[in-house]
DNA sequence: AGAGGGATCTTCT
DNA sequence: GAAGATCCCTCTC
């Protein structure tokens, strides 16, 4: 068996159990889980409102770095079709502009097939393929064709359900993944949370399989850290521009700049009362 | 701890 | 026809 083909039956195997059926886009047409499945179903609340501390449009509609540092610390959640509910508190982004930004899929302010969800209404998801076999999953924001890219989460809940999802992907599935390793990168948050292709324009306002809730814990200016963008290669000016942005000292994300982090301590210093 | 290469395929030139 | 917003394994120091 070819290891694809291996890989998307393994896969669908674990989304699918026998009440819903293995097409993950039929999701949003059986919105109501099945009473005892999950600790958090909507067990007192109408179907329709899944959860009332979702995110709107309106925490989507800001300019992109703006809502690159509002992403984190807020949670990210999706339910899978047997109902199981992921967590992920959201700990590093990236911000692409579109237009000028020679880095970004968008740039020149060109609209492809492809990109099409970037030039959507903010809160729309733009999924893409990368290398052939990894996914990333961006938020679109304010501004024309302009998206953050989610590129680490740290996991709260569902963590069994993330390392099937990851384990299924990997040569060796002998050694159990780290908490640290499930969702420590774009691609990777993408295959804990079961993101693919299918989820590519869809609303984080409107869908019952992904979704966002407020975080508790949101962290002031002094705990972000701005940096480069990883994995852009040479795009003159805006290569070494500050568009990647992650908590401080949080060990689930992907790329530390420590660098960067003691040039800011120092700045803190001088300008600190 | 860091460097290097392979996997794998859609999208756009 | 080539590149790509990545990940993982292996080799070397």
């Amino acid at each position: 068996m070819p290891r694809k083909r291996k890989l998307l039956a393994q896969l669908s195997a674990l989304q699918s159990n026998s009440s819903f059926p293995p097409c993950d886009a039929l999701e949003n047409l059986s919105a109501t889980p099945d009473g005892n499945s999950s600790a958090k179903s909507s067990k007192y609340f109408p179907a329709e409102r899944k959860n009332p501390a979702q995110l709107e449009a309106d925490f989507f509609n800001q300019p992109c770095v703006s809502l690159a540092k509002s992403f984190l610390g807020q949670i990210l959640v999706r339910r899978l079709p047997d109902g199981r509910e992921l967590w992920g508190r959201i700990v590093e982004t990236e911000a692409y502009l579109g237009g000028e930004d020679e880095a970004s899929h968008s740039k020149g302010g060109k609209q492809t097939q492809r990109n099409a969800a970037m030039f959507m209404k903010p809160g729309t998801l733009y999924v893409y393929q990368i290398y052939g076999i990894y996914f990333c999953v961006n938020v679109s924001s304010q501004g024309e064709g302009a998206a953050v890219l989610l590129r680490s989460l740290e996991p709260l809940q569902g963590l069994d359900a993330m390392r099937e999802l990851r384990s299924t992907a990997r040569k060796a599935p002998s050694k159990l993944l780290k908490d640290w390793q499930l969702c420590n990168g774009p691609s990777k948050l993408c295959q804990a949370f079961g993101i693919d292709k299918a989820f590519d324009q869809r609303d984080l306002t409107q869908d019952a399989a992904i979704w966002m809730v407020p975080g508790g814990d949101l962290p002031g200016e002094q705990d972000v850290v701005a940096t480069t963008r990883i994995g852009i290669g040479s795009r003159g000016e805006w290569t070494e521009k500050p568009l990647r942005f992650y908590l401080r000292g949080n060990r689930f994300v992907s790329v530390v700049d420590k660098k960067r982090e003691r040039e800011m301590a120092a700045m803190g210093q001088v300008s600190g009362s």
